[in-house]
DNA sequence: TACTACTTTCAAAAGGTTTTGAAAATACAA
DNA sequence: TTGTATTTTCAAAACCTTTTGAAAGTAGTA
């Protein structure tokens, strides 16, 4: 397979994954461009390689710099920016559950831990209460989990991980 | 907090949760409200919960019964059917990993192997083969992680995950 | 058979998200 | 300062997904 050829697959592939993981299509294609590019990129050369227009490549670069999975680069003597990618891919799933645990798994366990109040005096009331408390054990389970995950080195989590498949 | 605005907002949640996992939000809202109903309820007592049309419960009910999270229930003597959800947590998990894993997982897996046979023979290829190994590397693990713990029992998991977060 | 309760389909409408691109803002150079 | 390259903003347009509801289909009942 050319290289291009190939490096277009990839791009539409790290889309397609991005768009099911909370991170848009876009983002993701920009990210996916920036990790297999050897050199930082203009953000000209991004819209050029991706045919996207200004305002959107502005707008997910931007993004992935707010998720600390791109890096603002400025070369000596160059009025333009540069953008290179985080590239070690634990440290870019650490990144991605650091977003996604702030913004999805702790406002479901706040909601639980409010709601999980209600009295238990009807047998509606009690498996209510049963499903919330199942679904609330579990929720801080795994939030501990990943909070262990992002406070660890690389090494524990690719043990951790080893170790789950024997 | 009285039982109706605890339910309301358990379904809410539960509903802005699932559309943040593949799951739309109508799909996870019924899936909420059969996992804390105590009794299995019939497709019109779900459209009147939720104020949805026949069509959109109908098609959101058979998705959870693909992606076995609802059950059907046949009452003896009632021409309509009843609906239950899946109501073990774990396997809530279990079910939704499934789908997943063949719906993102192996795709992507199937085109880093397509595309890691590109020649290494510039530095932009050296890069990109270099970068698609090494996610490549993390897929596969994941992939066989996420097996292992599909073909386990519950008591496997929770043992692991309990681990984890030692 | 015809009736009725219930379920399913699907084209059109609604709703939500993403993208565009012109205009405004910014920042450096002369 | 003025000019120019670059970045940012944002309203409108395009696009994509979800929902509706009427009509068709199905299956049990008489």
């Amino acid at each position: 397979m050319q290289l291009q050829e190939a490096q277009e697959k990839f791009i539409q592939s790290w889309g397609t994954l991005g768009s099911h993981w909370g991170i848009n299509r876009t983002m993701a294609q920009v990210h996916a461009l920036l990790l297999i590019s050897a050199e930082p990129l203009s953000a000209q050369e991004i819209m050029d390689a991706l045919k996207i227009s200004s305002g959107n490549a502005n707008m997910n670069i931007r993004a992935l710099i707010d998720w600390g999975l791109v890096f603002k680069e400025l070369k000596p003597g160059e009025r333009k920016e540069f953008f290179v990618a985080e590239k070690d891919m634990w440290e870019v799933i650490r990144k991605i559950i650091i977003q996604r645990k702030k913004k999805e798994l702790e406002p479901v366990i706040k909601v639980l831990n409010e709601i999980s109040t209600v009295e238990e005096n009807s047998p509606e009331a009690e498996e209510f209460v049963r499903v919330v408390q199942d679904i609330r054990l579990f929720a801080q389970k795994a939030d501990s989990t990943l909070e262990g995950l992002v406070k660890s080195d690389q090494k524990w989590f690719v043990g951790t991980f080893l170790n789950m498949i024997k």
